[in-house]
DNA sequence: ACCTGAACACCGTTCAAGT
DNA sequence: ACCTGAACACCGTTCAAGT
């Protein structure tokens, strides 16, 4: 608004403004509220002019998703089992704080950024530290993010049980998730 | 096609013929090819004319995936862990025949419809007979159900795995799959 | 009750043109 | 290289009207 653009004009837009601008979106209006277009609005632009530093809504959607996993920093405890639990717990409550978002993380296991890289290598390195390397460490790896962000997507998006007792707490939840890590880790560690 | 219908007239329109469409559309074209107005083209019916037979679009799909389910039965084998393992798996083998669903089944744990309820309680019979029951048991079956279908997620969307070795097999995933279900058993069963 | 016609309020993306 | 205008090919859903 103000004093249109004409073509060729520049509006100054950036990749990390478009990426901004989308978390802002999805915090206010969740993820239905998240579209190319919306996004455009907000920036004061046209929709295909975000096309010049983007290449696509899942190619954002990417980014957006690594962006917010730069909010966990590594645990600082030695221990194996102490670091792995404690970073693996303080993702499910970062992620409980974006419930939309949950399914995406799982559909693409969150694993396509350098934020989630680098949270890899840092629990690669608790393992080792472990005793548990090379393919068998991959695979407790995997074991570990399913578990964690499966647990988080039940979280956010429980089913209607039926009959049964009443809503369950995120309390409850959050228990449950801490009994099946606990389960996951005595088997990859003894 | 044919002779066109005035308004009145009546299309022989059912709820199974509309959930069959949609999975027909489901296997043809994928997750993106199944809207309803694809699904209304198929019946040669008026897009809202399904809005007679389905409260909404997420009602329909809720309806598609219990639909899929039924396509499990219960395994004979009466060890509670045999029997738990065998389900769970040929769950596994039977999400990853369908791809694009799965982060959906992830995301309302597949636990909406009357087939998610009867293959709950089998393995709820199971888990008794092992000596698991009441919020134990509960939460067992969680950790069961969240493994398999978020393994299943990871199998059917992998992530760029980057530097590392190629891409992985299906069988790789499975046996992995497999590793982190004896963890789980293990801890629940002992 | 079941269906059509028409509309509403949107989408993601592409193509051509302007500076 | 970066942006606008205009368009293409769609969406889900609602409302009024017909039998």
């Amino acid at each position: 608004v103000g004093a249109p653009r004409t073509p060729g004009s520049r509006a100054g837009l950036t990749r990390d403004a478009i990426v901004s601008a989308a978390r802002e979106l999805l915090t206010e209006d969740g993820l239905q509220g998240l579209s190319m277009r919306a996004v455009a609005r907000r920036l004061d632009v046209a929709p295909n002019a975000l096309y010049s530093h983007v290449d696509s809504k899942a190619a954002l959607v990417d980014e957006v998703l690594d962006d917010i996993l730069g909010a966990l920093d590594e645990p600082e405890v030695t221990d194996p089992r102490a670091a792995l639990r404690r970073l693996l717990m303080s993702t499910y409550d970062l992620l409980l704080q974006h419930p939309d978002l949950v399914p995406l993380y799982l559909a693409r296991q969150g694993a396509r950024g350098p934020n989630a890289r680098r949270l890899g290598d840092v629990m690669t390195e608790s393992l080792a530290r472990g005793g548990v390397e090379g393919r068998r460490a991959v695979e407790a790896l995997r074991v570990l993010i399913v578990h964690t962000i499966g647990f988080a997507a039940f979280a956010t998006h429980p089913p209607v049980e039926p009959g049964a007792a009443g809503p369950l707490t995120a309390a409850e939840l959050r228990a449950n998730f801490e009994t099946g890590l606990e389960w996951v880790l005595v088997g990859i560690l003894g």
